[in-house]
DNA sequence: TACCAGGCAACTT
DNA sequence: AAGTTGCATGGT
């Protein structure tokens, strides 16, 4: 295992339990595993502003783990201006504070939200376990427990829609079927760093199971597409409850995200839907 | 038992 | 263009 330092402002459970990611798992308090491009990685956060990670894989060093953790956001600075927006966004940030938006592998988090659609977060979790231990690559046991990784487009494009329905996906096997083909011929092309946001919609809504709200997510979470901003259940929630009034205001919900939290609207979104879903879950 | 889950596509008006 | 409905599956 590589090991590595990383002076970074993160709060793991925050970042990890909110909703982007589905494969980093608690091991005690402050520390995580998890499977990340092919490689498994254990992350502890061993003083305030610093984490410890070891990494399995050999063929990325320090700076790939910059790039995942997006360490040139200045989360700290980012977090101050958002509570000055108002009392709910205040809130909101103070429940998950250190909340980073990650870099994701682009074709992984393409097949986990479509996996999301009319879902509810543990089922989601456990399909793309049972995906990647079917058709994905054995990577290394810890501590007892087998880790793979999550299939390629090449190892899960010569499977029938039949045989992923084993799995459990539900009606979204086609989907499922859908993004892979197209991924694969280059139908659709998933590299979508450098074009327009409204293009790389455009793009990955030619696979059939994505519509707006999965596109913001896999833009938001693999992309680091911060203009982006997925309304699913939990933010029509918090603009029905907070933000009714100040909606009001503006032409069209698209309109009032991108105007009223400033340059990063997908980083606010993500605390607004956490601390949303963690106060009204279970109640 | 009925209803819900980080929606979407297909269909109706 | 806008509103309605069915959808696989597992958990309450």
């Amino acid at each position: 295992m590589n090991k590595y330092e990383l002076d970074l402002y993160i709060n793991l459970d925050s970042t990890f339990n909110c909703g982007q990611c589905f494969r980093w798992r608690k091991l005690s308090h402050n520390k995580y595993i998890g499977i990340v491009s092919g490689g498994v990685s254990v992350v502890e956060k061993i003083d305030e502003n610093k984490i410890s990670i070891k990494d399995s894989s050999d063929v990325r060093d320090i700076s790939f783990w910059k790039n995942y953790f997006s360490y040139e956001i200045d989360l700290v600075n980012l977090e101050n201006t958002f509570s000055k927006i108002d009392n709910h966004i205040k809130k909101a940030v103070e429940y998950s504070s250190g909340l980073r938006i990650l870099r994701q592998d682009p074709f992984e988090t393409i097949l986990s939200f479509i996996i999301s659609s009319n879902n509810n977060i543990k089922r989601i979790t456990s399909i793309i376990h049972r995906i990647s231990k079917k058709y994905g690559e054995f990577i290394i046991n810890y501590e007892g427990v087998d880790c793979y990784s999550f299939p390629s487009v090449d190892s899960l494009v010569c499977v029938g829609v039949e045989e992923l329905r084993d799995i459990g996906l539900g009606y979204r096997d086609k989907y499922i079927f859908d993004a892979c083909s197209k991924i694969s011929t280059g139908e659709v092309n998933i590299d979508l760093y450098n074009i327009d946001t409204k293009f790389a919609v455009e793009e990955l809504t030619k696979i059939n199971g994505i519509g707006l709200k999965v596109a913001s997510c896999i833009l938001l979470f693999a992309y680091s597409r911060y203009d982006c901003f997925p309304i699913d259940t939990w933010i029509k929630k918090v603009l029905d409850v907070l933000y009714s009034e100040e909606l009001s205001k503006y032409n069209s919900v698209e309109e009032f995200f991108s105007e009223y939290f400033g340059d990063y609207p997908g980083i606010a979104q993500q605390y607004l839907f956490h601390y949303m879903r963690s106060t009204y879950r279970d109640k």
